[in-house]
Order: structure tokens, then C-alpha cells, then sequence
DNA sequence: CGGAATCCGGGGGGATACTG
DNA sequence: CAGTATCCCCCCGGATTCCG
């Protein structure tokens, strides 16, 4: 095994890495979501469409033990708030996520000028 | 609705147009296995580990409807080779491989030094 | 080697109802 | 609103077998 070997080899553990973290139909969208500036419960699920409420709940713990969120309840609102928000460790991943919503983008227009040439 | 609200929106959707063609468990892992050199079938089996030969199969006939890949036989050869071969498009993916191990490596560091202070 | 076909089991997750 | 609990169905995908 040479040195471009692994390489590859590192590259491939680190995508695993990622994916352990970030993989999964939700979690990605989960943030994305709240970056766009949700923050509660309800509006979450209203945002993402198509999560329900049992999956939304087990995901935000998931993402809460990797330290990518923190549940917060304000107890001296009336009546109680609880919000979720992003840890600043969590900003690391807007790369990810801007990286893949402009391919999400230049891959849509490839698909509608394809469509269009035939 | 205001200006940052509808670029949100625009981003959500195009995170979805992207997780759409490579989301699930196991397109990127497949072709970031592409990306290294992998290209026979067997080959991409062994080297993305978990993945049985149905659902590599049924991934592969995806990724090339989706015109990310190609598959090659050659019969001139004997026995005759069979390979997967990605398009010129789908090296618009690697920013997204990059980006994802990129941070899948920060990660780990991170989770290293973390249990390391406590 | 490169798959397709069939069988089959578990568990992920939807639906609903309920609680504080 | 912010979840939890229970039920239960479906289908994803592993194992195995077979084929060119």
C-alpha cells in the first residue's frame, strides 16, 4: 500500500466519521432547519416535512449528545418555552450543508436543461 | 414572507434536491469508494464494508440513472470485466465528499481532545 | 466474477391517544 | 405546546441459492 493508498484509506474513515454523525434521513435537515431560525419543537416538524413527532424528538437527542444543539427551557416565560439551538460547534457544519445545497442547485438545473434538450 | 425568509426557503429546497440523489445510507460511501479507484463490483463490496451485493446492486443501477456513473463491460477481455466507472459530472461531488470528510476529521479530533481534558 | 430471484425476520417508524 | 407511550404494519435488507 503506498502513500496515495492511504490516503484514500484516511479519506474514506474520515467520510465514516462524518456519516455516523451527520448521516441519516434527518439530521442534516434538522440543522439546516435551524439555521434558517427555527427553533421550537412544533416548528421544527412543520419546517421538515414529513418527520414525525417521535423521530424529530430521538433525533434532537441524538444531535444533542454530539453536541451540536442545546435544549433550553425557559421556565420564566409564561407559559415555558423550550427552544432548540445550535451550539457554536454546530457552525463548523454550515460548510456541509452550504456545499450541499449548491450542488442540490446546480444539479437542479442540470436536470431542467437536460429535460429541455430532447 | 420577507427577502431572508425566501432564501431560506430556497436553501432548504435545494438541500432536499441534493439528499434526494445522494442521501441514504450508502450513495456517498459508494462513490467516494469510486473516487479512490474502486471500480469492479466485488471490489466496491469489499471495500464498503456492511453493504450486501443486493443493495449494491440496486445503489449502482441508481447512481447511474442519475447519471453519476457508468457501467462499462468489456467483452473484448476475457474473462470479461465488468467496471463502474463515474462521469465527468459526478466529479462536481467531490467538493461534497471533501467538505463532508473534512469535517468528519475536525470531529474526531475534537471527540479526542474532549475525552483527553476530563 | 457479477449479479438476479426468492424467502423471510426485525425493527424503524407512522398513527393515534394521552399527559403535563 | 412539547413531547411520551403503545400498538402494529410494512418494507428494508440479510442470507441463501442459482445462473451466465
Amino acid at each position: 500500500m503506498d502513500y496515495a493508498d492511504t490516503k484514500c484509506e484516511e479519506n474514506l474513515r474520515a467520510l465514516e466519521d462524518a456519516l455516523y454523525v451527520l448521516g441519516g434521513k434527518w439530521r442534516l435537515r434538522i440543522l439546516a432547519a435551524m439555521f434558517s431560525g427555527h427553533k421550537r419543537f412544533n416548528d421544527l416538524q412543520r419546517t421538515i416535512h414529513g418527520i414525525s413527532a417521535r423521530v424529530l424528538s430521538n433525533e434532537l437527542k441524538q444531535l444533542e449528545l454530539n453536541g451540536l444543539l442545546k435544549r433550553e427551557v425557559h421556565v420564566d416565560k409564561t407559559p415555558v418555552v423550550t427552544e432548540y439551538v445550535y451550539t457554536e460547534y454546530a457552525r463548523s457544519i454550515d460548510n456541509v450543508i452550504v456545499t450541499l445545497a449548491d450542488w442540490g442547485q446546480k444539479h437542479k438545473e442540470k436536470i431542467t436543461t437536460t429535460c429541455q434538450n430532447h
